[in-house]
DNA sequence: CGGCATCCAGGTGGATACTG
DNA sequence: CAGTATCCACCTGGATGCCG
């Protein structure tokens, strides 16, 4: 029998937690940005476009804490804080990336289905 | 090579869009669970575990629409209802598979992280 | 500049009751 | 058995104001 994927349940709670840890608003817009290199808050937050203050930094401490991204503080005036991404936060954009490289590979049979799906359901 | 990853805007926010599709509670758990065959309702909602009735049927009708799962009745008394990955759904759980793969590799390194973390910030 | 504190609207999902 | 309908607690995230 070939290896299928997993379909045990712990495995499935595995996959769930981490789909549902990058799967908010933000995570991975911002880990995007930050895959091409350090960025300033301020800087990031132009690049992402649309988050606000409060998200932008609730999202930076969740990486930090989780241990993607590093946060270098500047004492200077006015202060200056920059955002990188670890080893392990340049690791986790391969799977997600994949990922994406399959949503833009299927977003045509995806809004195909929803088509007929919503025709045939009023 | 620094540009190993798509970092553009348009690709983040594919990736963000199909991470919260199925970055929710129960999509992951539910697709898993298909990934072995078909299931009636009931078995699908003892095997999942923890779900209640109107977030499977929920959970269900929007893997439906999106082409993931295919839906059949039974005519009969009492009802049965089949839900079964369908080519679409199969080819999904490869790139979450492997994402959740990464997740399984690394748990460790993320649970350091943030007791690192959680000691060092009170 | 890069935060934090607060308030609040909307969405997500659980519990319960009812139905063909 | 496999839903539908309703109510509600909680959480996410946006807006705003203040601060070192």
């Amino acid at each position: 029998m070939l290896l299928r994927h997993p379909h045990n349940t712990e495995d499935c709670r595995a996959v769930s937690e981490i789909l549902q840890r990058v799967g908010d608003k933000w995570t991975v817009l911002v880990v995007g940005k930050l895959g091409g290199g350090a960025m300033r808050f301020n800087e990031l937050r132009a690049a992402v476009g649309g988050i606000s203050q409060k998200m932008l930094t609730t999202t930076l401490r969740g990486l930090e804490r989780d241990g993607f991204v590093t946060r270098k503080v500047f004492p200077t005036i006015p202060p200056r804080v920059d955002y990188e991404l670890t080893e392990l936060g340049h690791e986790l954009l391969v799977p997600v990336g994949a990922l994406g490289a399959w949503a833009r590979k299927n977003t045509e049979r995806v809004k195909a289905a929803r088509e007929k799906f919503d025709s045939e359901h009023g």
